[in-house]
DNA sequence: AATCGTTGCAACCGCCTAACG
DNA sequence: GCGTTAGGCGGTTGCAACGAT
């Protein structure tokens, strides 16, 4: 399977770092036609380049929503959390942290991340291991503990514990919002700001509360890949979604997780954009603290010896998918 | 100053998948 | 249904920059 470079079929291109005049050739070329058929790109454009090279240099470097810098601690905690979610599925992680590519998450996770797990005794091979696409051998989507990551044994019982993970958080998330929802509740407000209508009654709450990081999620790629590799919960969603759009992970009938749409949650994302871009100074500044936070924040979630210990946070006897989050929301809100 | 080892990142390679004829 | 191929993805490599000796 699997076909030869396209590069081979073509000799005598460059190969290697570009230079700024081919930089600005592409980009020009981009600019005033869009990319088009890669393949003919490099011709039209004037390049001795392969068409893949060209598109790799585009999306990871030169195009213009691309986010230099050092990763903040907010896309370092996204990136753990994902990890343990999907596993290396770079372009999903990097789907979920605007303007950072598939390639700089990778490297970032390989380079930094990873060896400060090690370096910490933390197996960072903890991680979902893609299900077999062999027709030979079928298998579920598989989780190991071990670095033989390929290894297609006993991973049912791992894969319908992973799958109780997100059902878990799901029926937390659905707690929360019935919790909030109540009418003589002091935070009914807040709970319309967990799953946001779109309308423009409550865009004024959304600006106030944070919405609901596991419904967001579900809603999100990762949601989606998550649920189109598990048969059960493709199965589930898709009964839920019959008329709908997107997926929703509540399974509670309220209007308000019907509304949830993909254009709500772009909406939300751009916001958070904003207000991420006014903290970046701050967040320099707490550059030299930011190491040492996050991993401790990962020595939290990491506790236990499941091997999806990672995404529990033990909150007043039981476990959370977002334990601190959901224990400022509880704290704060606490009705009782 | 020279050498060696380490680190970080850009780019390449090979495979997979979906679209198309 | 089948073969072909462009686009996309994840793993890996190559190399420049940097630090240690």
């Amino acid at each position: 399977m699997g076909r030869s470079p396209c590069c081979d079929k073509q000799l005598g291109l460059k190969k290697g770092p570009w230079t700024p005049e081919e930089d600005k050739l592409l980009v020009d070329y981009i600019q005033a036609h869009g990319h088009g058929s890669w393949r003919f790109l490099p011709k039209l454009a004037g390049l001795q380049r392969c068409g893949k090279s060209c598109r790799l240099r585009w999306i990871n470097y030169l195009r213009p929503d691309i986010k230099r810098g050092p990763f903040t601690q907010e896309e370092q905690k996204s990136i753990i959390q994902l990890h343990g979610i999907v596993g290396n599925k770079w372009s999903t992680i990097a789907a979920q942290l605007p303007g950072r590519t598939d390639n700089e998450v990778k490297n970032y996770w390989n380079t930094h991340l990873k060896k400060q797990l090690l370096r910490m005794g933390i197996n960072p091979t903890l991680t979902y291991a893609p299900p077999s696409t062999s027709p030979l051998s079928p298998s579920p989507p598989n989780y190991t503990t071990s670095a033989s990551s390929s290894s297609t044994t006993s991973s049912s019982f791992s894969a319908a514990r992973h799958m109780a993970q997100w059902e878990t958080a799901r029926l937390e998330a659905e707690a929360r919002l019935r919790l909030f929802s109540s009418p003589s509740s002091s935070a009914a407000t807040s709970a319309a700001t967990l799953i946001p209508t779109g309308n423009a009654d409550n865009a004024q709450d959304v600006d106030k509360e944070p919405v609901d990081v596991f419904l967001r999620m579900w809603n999100s790629d990762v949601g989606k890949s998550f649920r189109n590799q598990n048969p059960v919960i493709l199965a589930l969603t898709n009964g839920e979604e019959s008329g709908e759009a997107e997926a929703s992970p509540s399974s509670c009938n309220t209007k308000q997780s019907s509304a949830l749409t993909v254009s709500d949650v772009d909406e939300m994302a751009k916001e958070e954009r904003v207000k991420e871009e006014e903290e970046r100074d701050e967040r320099e500044e707490a550059e030299s603290r930011r190491e040492d936070e996050t991993f401790q924040f990962y020595l939290d979630l990491a506790g236990g010896d499941d091997d999806l210990g990672f995404f529990q946070t033990n909150h007043q006897s039981c476990y959370s998918f977002f334990g601190s989050e959901l224990s400022e929301v509880s704290l704060d809100n606490d009705p009782f």
